[in-house]
DNA sequence: CTAGCTGCAAACTATTTGCGAATTT
DNA sequence: AAATTCGCAAATAGTTTGCAGCTAG
């Protein structure tokens, strides 16, 4: 994650790539600034913002909008993926469906297009356990 | 349309929901306010951005997000659809899928939950024609 | 008449940016 | 040493809101 392409690579981004790179979640620039300032208090909000954008020029993270006004963000390298967002506890589950994509695919070109990007994401509630 | 529900019916309210009704396509704030302005000069953008939030309190608008930090409206009534956004003109086509709704909901079950809500975008380019 | 609505401009939130100082190569 | 990058604070863009006057019911 940490190969980089024509960049310095300073402490900053060294810290901000690596606090990406262990979340599992997907945080927003804000937790992204708590977290990093937490491990070294030499960064700013700023510094966050331009390394996230500057990482997802280069392909190496992904800006994603789950709603509530800020952007959230997922490492490109996880393989192509969807979400199910937990309504009650706003938890993000990943997950992979190539019937579901391909099902897109054919939408897409049933319309005249030729399908660029997919965004899926289900929003469910825990459903109750059917026995136990 | 204009059933109101407990909601004083003033000219601007009625003007921007006549702008919204025959509204094809998904316009911002920005855009309902150029042509209410343009049928009466007389409405302010914050009266656009309260109105619009006032119906999607009641129901009657969803608010959407496709994309370039603008909040888009649809009308609630026309249905259960998707939608599919012309990455290069920003044009939003609609589309109803059951059978992609069905996959939907047996992914959600899988991972142990009753779907809520579903929302599925394709970003497309229009496809080059085959001949001719 | 009165509760509720409107316009204006100031306030907010998330994000970007100009600039001089600090760092990386 | 040269080119980038950083932190700060001011600037943007979209949206919300306080207040005084206006209007529907």
């Amino acid at each position: 994650m940490c190969i980089e392409r024509g960049l310095k690579m300073t402490g900053q981004r060294r810290l901000i790539a690596r606090v990406l790179s262990e979340a599992e979640d997907h945080p927003d620039v804000e937790e992204l600034y708590r977290r990093a300032s937490a491990l070294d208090a030499r960064v700013s909000v700023a510094t966050v913002y331009r390394t996230v954008r500057l990482l997802e020029e280069k392909g190496i993270l992904e800006r994603r909008d789950f709603g509530g006004g800020r952007a959230r963000f997922d490492p490109a390298d996880r393989g192509h993926h969807h979400h199910l967002i937990d309504v009650d506890t706003g938890t993000v589950i990943e997950f992979a469906d190539a019937e579901h994509d391909a099902l897109a695919r054919t939408i897409a070109r049933r319309l005249g297009f030729d399908l660029v990007q997919l965004r899926l994401e289900i929003f469910g509630r825990k459903a109750p356990a059917k026995r136990g």
